[in-house]
DNA sequence: GTTTGGATAAGTGGATACAAAAATGCAGTG
DNA sequence: CACTGCATTTTTGTATCCACTTATCCAAAC
């Protein structure tokens, strides 16, 4: 799934890994507010250890952008500026595009079959909630672009999904289960299936940005 | 230019700033051999601090990929397989071609002025040798995606360089100038002067993916 | 001769302590 | 009443220390 954005090892469990996970849950959860402080000894005591492997936690999630670090400074939530957010749909349309466009010549008849099963799940989830919703909705792309079988395009593009996730939660809750969702997914899942690589490749780069306008369009929800 | 690969205040320099900047540095110029360990203290001696603000820095070497860090195993250098090294091309091709469909309709005579310049200086560099060609061929790259004006497209492209470049050195040296070098960046900058955004978008993404077969053909350099 | 076990050494992760830097608040001045 | 400068407080950055994990090496057993 899109947890282990870090190689990790599952068995061995650092103190800092344990920040790390706990950070980046309330970050995609939007526990946190864009430009909030936080401050390491709080946190470290939430979880019960020092600010030493608070801190590193930080330098990893701001390599994944979802804090930043200034020297003498401390960290704040990274939170995405309209610009930013437009960015980060426009690197994930092209990333995306190239992992549907390695996926299209190897898929079968039962990768068909799962992705019905995901649409149908993420479809079910939008009747629950955004929190729901969302998490199927990554779960649906995460399954198309894992079976690419290329480490870093995988981490990168999920990295980007997290990013964003916060915004896509206030979006779907905002809008009210926006109806574009189910037939934009089943068109992405038809040309999959077509086995037309430039065509697939297409049609999921304008299904990205096309969220994007769409996000873009209604508001900037957490200006920085 | 390339090295701002993390946010950093410029004028503030803190000790994990300094073992960051040395480290990438002597990774850049393949001083350590893939699959080598880092040992903290070693660092930290050579540059005058305590391991603390090193092992800091490792953690940002290890989000751009340069090292890998494993719990209670320490730090090594990373070393691309040949895999991982056409990865690393495949979303080069795709990202770079973004930042050219953004840059061309914006392009003026200066711009392609700036352009040409910057190729013949590469082509000069690669008399003198491949640690000037190297930077040469990135700071005309670097010129192109920069003008995109997308701050997260620029460091991830950036640190993507930063992470093919021991092994471009080294095929560079290893084939002695390839000829095929000038011709394609004058290509690619014919179609960039061009106008037709689609061209030059395609052209980019063919220039870097043929890099990388060419890159492949050789031989596999550092497999780790 | 190879393998397995354990003792020892080396190295990493984390906590605490200390130093340095930035933020805050207050008083004095224009 | 706003502004500046200084003292105090808060917070960050770094060093050192300790505990625990992993690696190494040698000896004993098969």
């Amino acid at each position: 799934m899109i947890s282990n954005l870090s190689a990790a090892n599952s068995t061995v469990s650092t103190a800092e890994e344990e920040a790390y996970l706990y950070l980046q849950k309330a970050l995609r959860l939007g526990r946190y507010k864009a430009g909030e402080r936080l401050i390491p000894e709080d946190i470290a005591a939430e979880i019960g250890m020092s600010r030493m492997p608070v801190r590193e936690a930080f330098r990893r999630l701001a390599a994944d952008g979802l804090v930043t670090l200034r020297p003498n400074r401390g960290c704040v939530v990274a939170g995405l500026t309209l610009d930013e957010l437009n960015e980060a749909f426009e690197i994930r349309s092209v990333l995306e595009g190239l992992a549907v466009r390695l996926v299209v010549p190897g898929l079968t008849a039962e990768h068909f079959e799962e992705l019905d099963r995901l649409l149908i799940r993420m479809e079910r989830a939008g009747e629950a909630g955004s929190t729901d919703w969302v998490l199927r909705h990554q779960e649906l792309h995460a399954y198309i672009y894992t079976l690419s079988g290329r480490p870093k395009l995988i981490r990168q593009i999920a990295a980007l999904h997290v990013a964003i996730e916060p915004y896509m939660r206030i979006w779907f809750d905002y809008v009210d289960k926006p109806l574009s969702a189910r037939e934009e997914h089943q068109n992405l899942i038809d040309a999959l299936k077509s086995g037309d690589v430039a065509l697939a490749e297409r049609v999921m780069q304008e299904h990205v940005l096309g969220t994007a306008a769409l996000l873009a369009d209604f508001a900037s929800p957490g200006r920085r």
